[in-house]
RNA sequence: GGUCCCGUCGUCUAGUGGUUAGGACUCAAGGUUUUCAUCCUUGCAACAGGAGUUCGAUUCUCCUCGGGACUACCA
């Protein structure tokens, strides 16, 4: 019994292993674990890598409270063809974590070697995502480093030199199918049931044919010759030993037709000379990596440790849309949500320290960060828990980290005017007492409404219960008294009214709640005398008066 | 069709051969509070199925089922 209490802290300890060192996962593997020092696992050599030189070698390992950097470089490589996919927020924010976590380097890579779905408004809306979050980025546009440029398409040179390097060794070779006749080959293996592989047809082109093609300008491409007979391997870090037998592979195009490299050439060689040490990528790219691993050997070079990350679902369990509700980063700094907040959400999804800890600080997460704990599981983004969380992130947030967003968002709901300034004490009261009972920023926007507006109409229910007959006389004797208050401040008016329930022999609930329902409209919100003392004396008087007025004409059922 | 990945409460997860399978969100009930929210207490709720290995499987192996990815001169 005892037993099973002390293994827990055990295990805790056991955990607290290098980062170059891991478990492997309990896949089919026959391997019993997977140990490389880590500097085995850092790709070197290769003559561009040679202006890196000079950072030497040094452990991978981080001590508690070491400061040394390491060799650790990870990137995060979005392609600038739609908004910052929630799922690819999460990538970005583990590889984050990891390079922190080790004080290795963070790098931001555009992969713009698409020119047909090149979007620029994409491209900034990536790097304002990435900012919000708070994903700093340590190398990349807009950021510089000795290894760029770290947009691809003004790389277009290197992978050029690197397709002829291929050419020359024998490695890939041109092809000269056409779109057409692709596709007819295809849809006959598709027909037959077979594997839709390329054919191979232009592989091994009789004697001096290619050189004719060539000569004649024929459009051509140039693909990887995947050789035959071989197992394609490696070690996935969140999922263990894969393998592939080669012959499933076909020969991918390394360069379009149009002289730019595809992913898989762009890829291979951007990782090599920007000396990536750890490829965090989502899982789609796991059918593709054996051909990376073959690109790698076909260039000399050892290739990075992968991991792939699982996609995050919508709670239909299908792919996370727009049409679906909040897709991209930008959704949910539209509804409100705070970006600590959904940093450490996202940072739970798919991960998780360890331990029970869920609000979790920066430092706090990069600190136990740890790949080992990525689940390779596919995760559905809960918006309930994610609110929950805000409204924590909300409750612990001071009035002046808020105040400028916040106010920003009345002004878009057209609450405040455009140029009501943020540093308006008024408004700091507001959102004190309003943001540790709201969940988001929309929401505690709606509930505000009625501090900067007299209410439009009274919540029927609420009305029913507290609007009686006797409410118009209630609400402006309590007025009265309240425009006699010698002063305005919470302590007097609670007193006030303590001693008006005392007198009239009733609770003070009894006076509570018409007056809330008279200033506010709702039967809910901040304690009430907080509330009126915010709102201040000649809101309040005139709201009781108007309520008063409203019940006596019998409009106070009106639905709000 | 082929190849690969994944599978613990509704959801996020802990768990690495022996646990009353733990926590969190949600939901429900109760308590605190002038209301709401917070907070506290309690409750509902899971190892996809089947074989095998083992004294013993949530945990290891295999199969089935279910979900997903890839199978572009897109990433």
């Amino acid at each position: 019994m005892s037993q099973s209490r002390q293994r827990k802290p055990d295990a805790h300890q056991a955990r607290r292993v290098p980062f170059g060192i891991r478990r492997a996962r309990n896949r089919p593997s026959g391997r019993a674990a997977v140990r490389r020092p880590s500097r085995g696992l850092i790709p070197c050599g290769g003559s561009r890598a040679d202006i890196f030189s000079s950072l030497g070698s040094v452990s991978g390992t981080v001590s508690e409270s070491g400061t040394m950097s390491s060799d650790v470089r990870v990137r995060f490589a979005p392609s600038p063809t739609g908004y910052l996919h929630i799922g690819g927020a999460r990538t970005a924010l583990f590889n984050y974590l990891f390079a922190r976590h080790h004080r290795g380097t963070f790098i931001l890579r555009i992969e713009d070697t698409d020119r047909s779905r090149f979007d620029k408004g994409a491209l900034a809306e990536i790097y304002e995502s990435l900012r919000w979050l708070g994903l700093d980025w340590d190398e990349g546009p807009q950021a510089g480093g000795a290894a760029g440029p770290y947009v691809q398409s003004e790389r277009a040179a290197l992978y050029r030199e690197h397709a002829d390097e291929l050419l020359r060794s024998g490695k890939a070779y041109r092809c000269f199918c056409t779109p057409d006749r692709l596709d007819r080959v295809r849809k006959e293996r598709e027909r037959a049931k077979a594997p839709t592989a390329y054919d191979r047809h232009c592989r091994n082109l009789p004697g001096g044919e290619a050189e004719k093609l060539l000569a004649s300008g024929t459009p051509h491409v140039i693909r990887l010759a995947i050789p035959d007979g071989r197992t394609v391997s490696f070690d996935d870090r969140i999922r263990g030993h894969i393998e592939y037998d080669a012959s499933v592979l076909d020969d991918l195009v390394l360069l379009k037709s149009d002289g730019l490299p595809t992913y898989h050439l762009a890829n291979v060689v951007d990782d090599h000379h920007m000396r990536i040490s750890h490829v965090f990528r989502g899982d789609e790219w796991i059918a593709s990596t054996p051909r990376h691993i073959l690109l790698y050997e076909a260039f000399g070079w050892p290739p990075p440790v992968f991991a792939h990350l699982p996609v995050i679902l919508s709670p239909d369990g299908g792919k996370l849309s727009k049409r679906k509700g909040a897709a991209s980063v930008m959704d949910y700094k539209r509804g409100g949500y705070l970006p600590e907040a959904l940093f450490n959400f996202l940072a739970l999804l798919g991960w998780s320290p360890g331990d029970d800890r869920e609000k979790m600080s920066r430092p706090e997460m990069i600190q136990a960060f740890s790949l080992e704990k990525v689940s390779p599981k596919a995760s559905v983004l809960d918006e309930k828990k994610l609110a929950w969380m805000n409204g924590l992130y909300l409750q612990d947030a001071s009035v002046d980290s808020l105040r400028g967003t916040v106010v920003q968002w009345w002004k878009d709901a057209g609450v405040v005017g455009a140029e009501a300034g943020a540093d308006d004490p008024h408004f700091a009261k507001v959102i004190s007492l309003m943001k540790d009972r709201s969940k988001t920023i929309a929401e505690l926007t709606e509930n505000a409404a009625y501090f900067f507006a007299d209410p439009a109409a009274y919540e029927e229910k609420a009305a029913r219960k507290h609007f009686k007959e006797r409410a118009p006389e209630l609400l402006r004797t309590l007025a009265r008294a309240l425009e006699q208050a010698p002063s305005f401040d919470h302590a007097s008016l609670e007193e006030i009214y303590r001693a008006q329930a005392e007198e009239a022999g009733v609770s003070a609930g009894k006076l509570i709640h018409p007056t809330r329902l008279a200033v506010t409209g709702v039967s809910f919100g901040p304690g009430l005398f907080e509330l009126l003392e915010v709102l201040g004396r000649e809101t309040v008087v005139r709201r009781m008066h108007r309520a008063a007025e409203r019940v006596e004409k019998g409009k106070s059922h009106h639905a709000e």
